[in-house]
DNA sequence: TTGTAAGCGTTATCAA
DNA sequence: TTGATAACGCTTACAA
């Protein structure tokens, strides 16, 4: 309120002293046309004499006229904004290479990118949701399945298109950009399987979510497939940071009968893992094979450099972006689940078991 | 209260059919007020009877009525919205903690920040200063001294309040905060000459910047005050990414005469010279010891961890964005320039020199 | 193709 | 304390 007050004063006193700023009718009077001219020359030039363009468009120079925004979205309707949800802070590296996607795709549509990090919104979802209801937000999308929510609001009952983003939105029938977790899980296990690893310890995310229940998944199946018995299988829960590898890490260097290869959801819980069992004086890949998921830049400079599996992160935020664009202009009927695949990049952190 | 029941009910039952959103007039009929006292009611609420504010916040709830933003900001002048420029993808795991202070600082004073990837803004500054002279900005941060620029307007000529962090605005009399760049680099230097380092090599990050020329200056003042000469000081122009840590340390390794100590500007170069280097078949801190400077957390994950410099990344956006809001509000003049400290990691990477 | 004028949904002013 | 009402600056019927 204070904000508001203040702005009017300010205002009035810079209208006062003569620093006032370009309105509309100021370009119609230097133009001599009407503002509904000048508002054709800027918004739809076609419709407009070319002459008379001109001339508007030489006084908006001169006058350095700019469209007031607020204005122009309350006649409108149209915010020209989209609110992109992060998670906590999760994984930068993997997170900050999506969001170029989506920013550069948003930004060749002329759209503006609201940032709502997941993190400083707790207790103020609310303000976001203002956001939304208040009309100033044209879509959303959500890059790991937590939306923000109140007892009675929801993004979604806002009616805005909203599309998901690494992750289906949480509970909702919101089409989503996702990697195959399922098919790359499966191809982790398999490749170690291969090396002829017979047990094996899977770091998880979060349980229960999206993705780790398509990743176990995977890797449950490709263990089937091999024949490998439950009796030879772990799994550690995590939630891919830095400190679950760190965790899993010192797990494993206390077990009993260590497996010898390991398949983690992140690289990060990957690096972490491996760094804090070379320090118990194991070795990697020799008493130990791991292996990533993500592909973020970082795995190639650590030692062992990282075996892993690269997502495809820029691809991830710009197809997302692009079918939430889609759907604001009502365009196609967006397809419920557009899955991206995995890559697999063979470095240093798996190999053959001593046998 | 009957009535007022009653109508809001009826209200409502047409809402829902019609699936219109509820405005003001709506809320002011049900609660049998004026739209000024709902207004009021809930942006001053002190100046309304608390009975009446009672009715009009059941009415409130029960249409599910939420203010329209842009007529709001129409109307006040105010947009509670900040501009956020962040560089290019440099170093996420560093400027997302940054980014971090910022956003915490920014949603704790109720206002939303619009995150412009200096990336995708290339072509596009127009854009977003359409909306900073549109009047949909109140302020702007800076993280990287480059300012969205167009022939003629520019941020700063808008008027709105803008602050740097991490280095000040490009050629703009904003305040900024900063780390204390000169003292952190003496501080690395110092700390591998007292090691016994007498032949330095210093990758730099993009010369002629704020951050560079600070910390080279430090470098120097160092050097020189050990009485180093300058025969035995090297400098690597690098970039802060991991690019430049690859190309350091493979020209370091051509080197016929190699300095036995390198002080890095990002943990990113630092990093990937070191594990460049010992691909080449050196050891670290045995042949070459490395200094970082970040203190980003994949520092205590390569081998070996990773002596560095740790910047407050968290402090340094949220003391910047603090800056900012009471340069809003018209406060206090801030500071020309704030200066945090830094703070020396000792891990494994720097040693003694090999005799 | 152009101009006139009616809103868009708020909040601030002013009078009561 | 409250209500009527005039902006805020733009776009878009509608009429010419």
């Amino acid at each position: 309120m204070d904000g508001a007050e203040n702005s009017i004063a300010r205002t009035q006193r810079l209208r006062q002293s003569g620093a006032t700023k370009a309105r509309i009718g100021d370009v119609a009077r230097a133009a001599g046309v009407s503002t509904a001219t000048v508002s054709r020359a800027l918004t739809a030039p076609g419709m407009v004499q070319a002459e008379r363009r001109e001339r508007v468009l030489e006084a908006v120079r001169a006058l350095r006229y700019t469209p007031n925004v607020a204005a122009r979205r309350l006649r409108t309707g149209a915010s020209m904004t989209i609110l992109v949800v992060v998670p906590r802070r999760r994984n930068p590296p993997f997170f900050s290479e999506v969001l170029r996607g989506v920013d550069v795709e948003l930004a060749n549509a002329g759209y503006t990118a609201l940032l709502a990090n997941l993190d400083s919104l707790t207790g103020n979802e609310g303000r976001l949701l203002d956001l939304v209801y208040g009309g100033q937000l044209d879509g959303a999308i959500v890059l790991n399945g937590a939306l923000p929510l109140e007892d009675d609001r929801s993004i979604l009952a806002a009616g805005i298109p909203v599309v998901g983003i690494c992750a289906p939105a949480a509970d909702v029938a919101a089409p989503a950009v996702v990697i195959d977790d399922m098919n790359c899980a499966m191809a982790q296990t398999r490749y170690l399987i291969e090396l002829g690893h017979r047990r094996l310890l899977y770091i998880s995310g979060p349980i229960g979510y999206y993705n780790e229940v398509h990743r176990y998944r995977g890797f449950q199946a490709a263990a089937q497939a091999a024949g490998l018995s439950d009796g030879d299988l772990f799994r550690f829960e995590g939630n891919y940071e830095f400190s679950s590898g760190v965790a899993a890490g010192a797990a494993f260097v206390d077990m009993a009968r260590r497996p010898t290869g390991v398949v983690a959801t992140s690289d990060e819980m990957a690096i972490a893992f491996m760094s804090t069992v070379r320090r118990a004086g194991l070795t990697v890949p020799g008493e130990v094979s791991v292996i990533g998921f993500d592909g973020i830049e970082f795995g190639d400079f650590v030692e062992p450099a990282l075996t892993t599996i690269r997502q495809p992160r820029f691809e991830l935020g710009s197809t997302g972006t692009r079918l939430l664009l889609n759907l604001i202009r009502g365009d196609a009927p967006a397809p419920a689940l557009t899955v991206l695949p995995g890559q697999l990049i063979l470095r240093a952190s798996a190999g053959a078991p001593m046998s």
